[in-house]
DNA sequence: CCGCATCCGCTCTGATACTG
DNA sequence: CAGTATCAGAGCGGATGCGG
C-alpha cells in the first residue's frame, strides 16, 4: 500500500482484485456472516436463514467458499443425507472485518439513502 | 446483529444488502481506495491509476459513488474541461474498513491460492 | 435432504464511435 | 479532457426437473 499504490493496482497480484472480487458476488458475504454468527449449519438451515437465495446459488457460493478455504464441508453418509458447513480458521478471521463493514453500513445507511434521494432530483 | 440475525437478514433494510451490495461491482472499492490514497484526482488520473477500467465504467462508478454521497464531483468550466473528484467525509470514513479488508486479503492471499489449487484436484 | 444439470433472461461490462 | 451513445458479448442468477 502506501505509495506503491500504482504498482499495487495494476499488478495481477493485487489482493483486492484476487480476493475481494470473490466477495463481489451476491451471497458470499452473507453466508460468511451467517456462519460466523451461528457456527455449524446444515444446508437448508443456511438457506432458510438467508431467505431468498436459490438452492443453486447457495450451492455455488458454498463451493466457492470451500475452494477458497473459508468454509469446511462435512458430509454424513446417512439417509436422508446430512451436510454440515462451518467456517475454517481462515473464514473466522474474516468475520470481524465483515462485521466492521456491516456496522459501517448500518451506521451510514440513513445518510446514504438521503444522498441517493437528493441525487435523483 | 447478535441474535436478531434472522430478522436482520431477511429485512429489506438489511444494511449488508443495501450498502455492501453496492460495492459488489467491479470498480467501486478500487476507486474509493485510490481516492483515499491520493486525495483529489482528475478523471484521467483515476483512469490511469487503476489501469484497466474503461471510460464508461469509471464514469458509471463515479456517478454511483457520488449518488451515495461517498465522492464529491467538482466541474471547472474551462477549456479543456477539468473535473476533480475527492472523497466526502462519508467516503473517508469508509476507507479504513476497506484498508482492513485489503490487508486481510493481502495477508491471506497465499493461503487462499493454495486452497484453490488443492481444490482443483 | 442435498444438490447437480439444463435452460434462459437479464444485467453488467467492454469496445467503439462521437460530442462540447 | 471528460464525458455520452450505442451495440454486442459474457456471465450471473433464477426456475425447473432429476438423481443419490
Amino acid at each position: 500500500m502506501e505509495k506503491n499504490i500504482e504498482k499495487f493496482m495494476t499488478s495481477t497480484d493485487c489482493p483486492v482484485r484476487n480476493v475481494l472480487d470473490r466477495f463481489g458476488d451476491k451471497w458470499s458475504i452473507l453466508v460468511v456472516l451467517v456462519l460466523g454468527e451461528k457456527g455449524t449449519m446444515r444446508f437448508n438451515e443456511i438457506n432458510k436463514t438467508i431467505g431468498d437465495v436459490s438452492q443453486k446459488m447457495l450451492t455455488v457460493t458454498l463451493r466457492t467458499l470451500e475452494a477458497d478455504g473459508l468454509v469446511s464441508r462435512q458430509v454424513f453418509p446417512e439417509i436422508p443425507p446430512r451436510v454440515e458447513y462451518e467456517l475454517t480458521h481462515l473464514g473466522i478471521s474474516l468475520v470481524p472485518h465483515i462485521h466492521n463493514l456491516a456496522a459501517w453500513a448500518n451506521d451510514n445507511l440513513g445518510e446514504i439513502r438521503t444522498s441517493r434521494e437528493k441525487f435523483k432530483v
